[in-house]
DNA sequence: GTCTATAGGCCGATAGAC
DNA sequence: GTCTATCGGCCTATAGAC
């Protein structure tokens, strides 16, 4: 990977996420990333090639977001490591989750299947803390990480800290 | 409200909600309504006003589905009602609601003013209800209804009833 | 008064040639 | 790394049908 072409990736990652996908110009990101309009087509064809450049990063970060979890052993640390998960992403990555989370509204790039490791990994651990309906609990839980995620980006929740033990006192731990 | 207006509107939901705002074209939207292209800008002046008449109509049916909790008077009835809300939604307004979902994600059309309403509403049931920390319950609850209408949306949900009642227990209900 | 058909101006974006 | 061909989308305008 060329620094050139991270500075791209950069750029594009910074204006898709602030101003659409497709109202934002190649040109403008060429501009902004301080390189040739045409090295982005040289490195990533078209402009839907560099949003799926940006899409696999994605993919990879969720990954490795959720590898801790997955790793764990003890079953009330998994919960616990779950629900701990949004609040530990840094402000700094903001900008690129939101454009995550703005692309799974389209049907192409939504790829339900990344976060079944996770699922199934709480099913797993529901049922070990014989949580009555692990599936639904696992479900629940899942899915409310992602709004959580989406209330952190939007800084709809004030108290973090505040709101993760009360969380955290709510499945007892 | 005219037939062909009231067609125009129908299509640029269904096309918004499935490709976006900004990838349809309104010369779709005319063909897919039916009309010329033209009736468009005489009615809703561009494509933007049009945008903003469907927004309009999304906070209207919002308010609606508020509207029953907030004239509750039993406490617990209010949270009962809060949790059933996004499983009365009828399939046919999922485009609708996918679109009021997606543009959450565009700066300018998010209006978080509308349900706060039901925020203080829960807060004031959770805290007749002795919770220890109504805020925050009334917060989770609101984010979990999200959480839940993006799912239904999604049809992630699949055994709707059993998930209804295994909230409701959630909240001893 | 609502709507269609058509024609076209304007703009900006993609893509690729050189 | 610039320049340009080409295309598509937004919107206006007009003349006239129902």
């Amino acid at each position: 990977m060329t620094e050139k072409k991270e500075k791209i990736l950069e750029s594009a990652l910074e204006l898709f996420a602030n101003q659409g996908y497709t109202s934002t110009a190649t040109s403008k990101i060429a501009r902004e990333a301080g390189v040739s309009e045409g090295l982005i087509f040289r490195h990533f064809g078209n402009k839907a090639g560099l949003l799926r450049a940006i899409m696999e990063e994605g993919n990879r970060r969720l990954r490795e977001l959720i590898a801790p979890v997955l790793a764990e052993t003890d079953p009330a640390a998994v919960v616990q490591k779950t629900i701990e998960m949004p609040f530990g992403v840094p402000e700094s990555e903001y900008d690129f989750w939101r454009l995550q989370f703005k692309l799974k509204w389209d049907e192409e790039y939504y790829n339900p299947d990344n976060i079944k490791p996770l699922t199934e990994k709480l099913v797993w651990a529901f049922t070990a803390l014989n949580f009555e309906d692990p599936e639904m609990e696992a479900q629940l839980l899942v899915q409310y990480n992602d709004t959580i995620g989406v209330d952190m980006i939007r800084g709809v929740i004030r108290d973090r800290p505040a709101f993760k033990s009360f969380l955290l006192k709510k499945y007892e731990l």
